[in-house]
DNA sequence: TTGTACGCGTTATCAA
DNA sequence: TTGATAACGCGTACAA
């Protein structure tokens, strides 16, 4: 089967590559009666431009990518499956790249704009420390998700679609503080000298306690390099935390996966949530809901978050401004809590 | 920031750009002396080759995608994962596009493969249904994992990796008998006139039941056309099995997520797994794992078959031959099953 | 309204 | 060991 090209449709149709290119593009004016008979070729064939081609020459893609600190999250997950939708929707095309380890997601952003060039990028996860100088030599149209930049960066460089993690994070410790619980575990993520949206939500954390006078106990906070799953990450910070503090009646986690490890802990160790441990995760993923009992947990509009994220990237493809958009999240309670 | 091209490097270098792309692609011969000279100005611009013009020249490119049926399924997103960072290892590049309802993946793959000139397609989930035209008119590498073409096509025109679904249904079903019960429900998928890892499995379950003398009763069979996530799918229908079958003692999923969600559905009747209702589903996702209780479940070795799909694809993309591998998968027994 | 011809950034062939 | 030069398939000034 030989590789039809335009050529081979202006000869069969009798009519110059140019005209073929025309109709293709719809440019210029061609009259109804070529138009109608190079079309009927073209389908004849069942010829399709070569996108090569067609990038050299217009210097551009249809090409977004995506790169996604830890693409197993769940909560993640649901926000590609949108994105990735929506994308394919508009006739582009979604590239998924995980990140991982010390990787900086924007170097890898800028390496592969230029060598697959893209013509968007969406960076999902990850920290809030990229700078300027970064977000110049990207070059491209970038939405962050649920992350920003350092506040060096101009607002106009780049967009995001994000949650107050602190806020949050206040409200879900907040909560716990209010059923009564005053030795509350936080399960954190390492690195900690970094910001990113654990951290936040561990700011949250401290700063709840500080509100409502509870001292701000290091044993009570769990965190360790790991490149376990969430579950497992969750399961082995809870144990330590149990074994730590016979104390503890609460614990919040990061994650909702970390939140579903940390219930697995402590039902294997023969206690019971919430009975004598309350959990409470974030992010607000299905198998929170579905988990017996149901995790308590900050829910973020991933749908709506995604969707936004597409649009303000498409807008900005097409030449539009910048948007910083911060959602508001939504306390779930629902089982996985008792007050004391 | 103007771009700089081949051009740019050569004149920098006072080379011609043959040479430059010589050093490029480390083709031909060059004196170790003008080699390093271009190299050194490559690195200094941070030149990158254009994709496309490569790309256009070679007829070919480095673009890998693969169509997932379902990819909210975390037993897929586990491969995805391996998938992801393998191609990206091999500096390839993956597509990935999710197919959903009565959409054709591989009619999708043969109009991708062309529009994006792919140079290889994986198809994971979907139908055992697929025919030997439509293998011919894809004209690249394919693997199919977790499902395989009809039987009249032939094995050369495309690699799969499967498990034998059937035979692994039989031993969750058997398992299930073996503790004694004799009321089974089970939890399928519409639609029913197709085959489909799903079907294979409910055949498997019909077997067992066959084996042991237990008369088929579809009244235990649940089964809706539905868009809901597995989770909330496997909640409704195991609502509607506990109120049709006051009787059942045990119920097979077709895979785990919809084993959790009718765990929960079974909780939230007030009853309890594995107590009044034995649970046990299929693939192996770190969900069932870490349920409370642990689901029983087939376990499908996700790492390895992704594995040697990329590597059965790699292969054929340079030529050799295809590979049909059918692995094992393993009973997990660890608390949402008991003996009556 | 249509066709000719050039160039996009590469690689590959052929001379030098 | 190098350098011109012709393609690859397409879009688009420019000319007709």
């Amino acid at each position: 089967m030989e590789e039809i090209t335009i050529k081979t449709i202006a000869e069969k149709a009798g009519v110059s590559i140019s005209t073929v290119s025309r109709v293709m593009n719809n440019t210029g004016s061609i009259s109804d009666k070529t138009k109608q008979r190079v079309m009927q070729v073209i389908k004849e064939y069942n010829y399709m431009p070569n996108t090569s081609a067609r990038n050299l020459k217009s210097g551009s893609s249809k090409n977004i990518a995506l790169f996604v600190r830890s693409i197993e999250n769940p909560f993640f997950q649901k926000m590609i499956h949108v994105i990735e939708e929506k994308i394919a929707l508009r006739g582009y095309q979604l590239i998924i790249q995980n990140v991982t380890g010390i990787e900086d997601e924007l170097e890898i952003a800028i390496r592969e704009a230029k060598d697959r060039n893209l013509c968007g990028a969406i960076i999902m996860g990850g920290t809030f420390n990229h700078s300027k100088i970064e977000f110049e030599r990207l070059g491209i149209p970038c939405v962050l998700v649920t992350i920003a930049a350092n506040s060096e960066v101009d607002l106009g460089m780049y967009s995001s679609v994000t949650i107050d993690d602190e806020k949050e994070a206040f409200k879900a410790t907040e909560y716990l503080i209010k059923l009564g619980h005053k030795r509350i575990g936080f399960i954190n993520n390492k690195p900690l000298d970094i910001i990113t949206p654990n951290s936040l939500r561990y700011n949250g954390y401290v700063k709840a306690l500080q509100e409502y006078n509870i001292p701000l106990d290091e044993d009570l906070v769990a965190s360790e390099y790991s490149t376990l799953s969430g579950y497992n990450y969750g399961f082995n910070m809870m144990k330590q935390l149990i074994m730590r503090n016979k104390d503890m009646t609460a614990v919040f986690a990061f994650a909702d996966v970390v939140a579903v490890g940390a219930a697995k802990a402590i039902f294997s160790m023969g206690l019971s949530v919430p009975n004598d441990i309350s959990v409470v995760g974030f992010d607000g993923i299905d198998v929170a809901e579905f988990y017996n009992p149901s995790i308590d947990t900050i829910y973020q509009p991933a749908d709506q978050m995604a969707l936004s994220s597409i649009e303000t990237l498409f807008d900005m493809i097409q030449g539009g401004e910048s948007k910083h958009l911060v959602y508001d999240a939504v306390l779930l309670k629902r089982g996985s809590c008792r007050a004391i």
